[in-house]
DNA sequence: TATTGTTATACTCTATAACTATA
DNA sequence: TATAGTTATAGAGTATAACAATA
């Protein structure tokens, strides 16, 4: 860091480093739920996308952010927990539709409560009208558009 | 969610989105420059503990949440690559003091610079006086006292 | 040829259990 | 007995490369 960093020196810094911690804080509540549930945090993330989605293997990977290899196994392995099922897309035949069990979406919809109690600790720690200010600073950063993971 | 949920109903749930958004937003961001330098997140999190700490294989372990035996696995990896060593703790005959190498240490700092270059881009969505702000609220919801994991 | 998905392989991360050495 | 650390083992997550089937 020198000083001809613009606009970042003082409040930058500072900014990045409680975004980090905040982003560690929060990963370390979500793998607490998703151990809770024995399930590691990707495959949390791959119920919280099926939610209300149908997807292919590749748009499910591009979704997380993985290839394509590593997807077929995530899925693979909730399949064989009864947590989602892969049917073939009836107008590709190369493509399998992933989608929730009726067991899954159970546990999907017990995992989002988890969460939600799970950090409400963290988030009390302000008072109503700052978690307003919070909130609307966050999503203001991360683009205002919708884009969240889990509907 | 109930509507019996003291306070949390309408900004609570919003704001639990969007922290979940920013943290995974964030530890995407992580991980990639994790993964430029050639290194996992974990690898990155250690790295960033010893940048001004000598520990030992337990303590380091506490910090990160693992077991000791994942701990000794991640740091005879690290050795291995001349990122860190372990020395006698001279004091304990059982002990080991791990610490950076100055290879560790010069990667530890480009690490750093990267983070925060790559940061910026997420909140430079915000102006000096919103990330001011943002940043006040993370600490105070962090609990303002001083436990970041680099320094 | 390009795309969808799987399989084979290898490595890292992780935990549990058993162990050694020191305290 | 308790603590510090390692090793053995097993399983999950991950990527790369090679492959089959379909488009």
């Amino acid at each position: 860091m020198t000083s001809s960093d613009r606009s970042s020196a003082s409040d930058g810094e500072g900014l990045i480093d409680a975004l980090v911690q905040a982003a560690f804080a929060t990963m370390a509540v979500l793998n607490k739920v998703a151990a809770d549930g024995d399930l590691s945090l990707t495959q949390l993330r791959v119920l919280a996308i099926l939610r209300d989605r149908r997807l292919g293997t590749t748009a499910l990977a591009d979704y997380l952010g993985l290839e394509k290899s590593t997807m077929s196994g995530l899925v693979e392995r909730a399949e064989k927990r009864g947590l989602l099922q892969r049917a073939q897309d009836a107008s590709d035949g190369r493509a399998v539709e992933i989608s929730l069990s009726s067991r899954g979406k159970k546990l999907t919809e017990r995992l989002y409560v988890q969460v939600e109690g799970s950090l409400n600790p963290m988030t009390s720690a302000l008072s109503p009208p700052e978690r307003q200010r919070l909130r609307v600073l966050l999503e203001r950063m991360l683009g205002g558009s919708d884009r969240r993971e889990g509907g």
